[in-house]
DNA sequence: AAACAATTCAACCGCAGGACA
DNA sequence: TTGTCCTGCGGTTGAATTGTT
């Protein structure tokens, strides 16, 4: 193993190399599904240029699969998605594209996010773990001073 | 209306691992 | 077997947005 990342390492909006960072514009949306749509996706690492687009293949790549995809469901998760998303987590644990495979048109950053922003807090105030899914035993003895009794009593 | 705090989520980074020469 | 290229993944960041005082 062992190579030159594929992104300058800079976290400045435009690298060294020329290559242009942070958030797309609506010309560059067009640019690239424009091109994916005539030729496909292929090597993302030469289709930036190919392409005529100032960023690194794999700013593209997410781009692409995150936000311009055709198939991807946008707006806010129903009762049912979310139900299906703790679910899928309490048996496959952070596997978030493991999850997203059966969350047709939904991408597993946005399960990540929506997990991070919403679900875990969810679960965190319902007194569950939010990554066991079992009850908090802190939670349930309702504070840290009778938690740290137990483990006194423990040792 | 303004200032500040909290939340959201698009985009980034580093790494792992498969494919191939 | 080893080194390189490339893709995909999970964790994290930070700008934008929303809520609160």
């Amino acid at each position: 193993m062992g190579r030159a990342p594929a992104t300058s390492s800079s976290s400045s909006r435009s690298s060294s190399s020329g290559l242009k960072k942070g958030p797309w514009t609506a010309e560059e949306d067009l640019k690239l599904r424009e091109y994916i749509e005539q030729h496909g996706a292929g090597n993302w690492r030469t289709l930036p240029e190919n392409a005529g687009l100032q960023r690194c293949g794999k700013s593209c790549r997410l781009r692409w699969t995150n936000y311009l995809r055709p198939d991807i469901k946008r707006g806010r998760f129903s009762f049912e998605e979310e139900e299906a998303i703790i679910q899928l987590h309490s048996v496959l644990g952070n596997k978030w594209s493991a999850i997203a495979a059966r969350l047709p048109g939904r991408t597993d950053n946005e399960i990540k996010n929506y997990w991070n922003t919403h679900i875990r807090k969810r679960l965190l105030r319902m007194g569950l773990d939010p990554v066991t899914h079992a009850p908090r035993l802190d939670h349930l003895l309702g504070s840290t001073s009778q938690l740290s009794n137990l483990s006194n009593l423990l040792c």
